[in-house]
DNA sequence: TGGTACATGTAACATGTTACATGATTAG
DNA sequence: CTAATCATGTAACATGTTACATGTACCA
């Protein structure tokens, strides 16, 4: 019975598994620190991924170590499962903006309370643009965060940030006080 | 009974159910022309959420019309609800873009094939932004689609796509031809 | 009269989210 | 000893996806 194909969340855990065996706590913490920003992924989700894939033999869990620390190790299955996920053309991306549906709906909302949303969704995007700015300089050579596929990412969350941050500027809601400026 | 929070998607029904009465099936072809870019939904969804609403009064069934379609009508609650679901801040949003997943792992595809990806999907980016620039040059004065609000989320939708292929054209990964370009 | 587009709906399952329960280890 | 943090896991439910089943009306 040919195993229907991976998710893209199962398949990035053997992506990290690749770099050696994983527990589940450090494979949140990887994941959510090297995909995070475009693939968000809840703890929950990967301990289920790992039982699963463990019951079909792509990931075989080695002695519970210290703290109960339960190790999963990439086998022959996973990384061929992992190769054919490769092999297929990823999907078109998703993007689940709530805040555009407030827009959206705007008539239906002060303009005072719409533009508190907006300038607090700006400050955030600020931020973060920010935040990866400060990575992209502190990258040192020599490390798994350092290969030009990562930074590319990373480069994307910069372009992705930038161009918020421009809208957000160019936001002309006629007549409301919404506009750029950083937090006084 | 508190009936607990709106989610987005039967917060959107409801907004857009404030033009008129509308059945599921034109709540789900205006959804996804309206809101559809930036907040994914499947007509399963829509007959779900609108079938759950009119148990619980927020939305009223009226008599089936011609090919059986069955016209929702806003309640006075629905109203309320709708109103209230404004009254939060909307949370932040998120991006699945697979695509960069595969790109992280890129040292595990051969570059030919990452190239072949790349390149498919900055076609279909530049698409989407043609037609949304057409759109936006199209927009005719006194239609719903023209209100400031609607036009911002469109403003969104080029800010993005420029901003992604914009990405694409800076990629320069380490001597790949996977570059810029329109398809020749 | 037969195909196509319209229209509703369900079933089954995959995925995502939130909250909680439990034990192990360490730091103070 | 005790609070904090590390680590695993489950339960329950919400949401998203795919596939299918059914009937209606139009149009060639």
């Amino acid at each position: 019975m040919p195993t229907r194909p991976l998710n893209a969340t199962a398949a990035s855990l053997l992506g990290f598994l690749h770099e050696g065996p994983m527990a589940g706590y450090d494979l949140v913490a990887t994941a959510q620190r090297r995909i995070g920003d475009f693939w968000s992924l809840t703890q929950s989700q990967v301990y289920r991924e790992l039982s699963a894939m463990a019951e079909v033999g792509l990931v075989k869990a080695g002695e519970r170590g210290r703290r109960d620390r339960r190790p999963y190790a990439l086998t022959a299955a996973g990384r061929a499962a992992f190769a054919e996920w490769l092999d297929r053309e990823p999907g078109m991306e998703t993007i689940r903006f709530p805040l555009l549906l407030t827009l959206v709906f705007g008539r239906h909302i002060p303009m005072r309370l719409l533009a508190t949303y907006l300038e607090h969704h700006r400050r955030i995007h600020a931020e973060r643009l920010g935040a990866y700015e400060t990575q992209r300089r502190a990258l040192h050579p020599q490390s798994a965060e350092t290969e030009p596929f990562v930074v590319a990412t990373l480069d994307f969350g910069i372009a992705y940030e930038q161009a918020v941050i421009g809208w957000f500027d160019r936001l002309g809601l006629a007549g409301a006080d919404v506009g750029a400026g950083d937090t006084p």
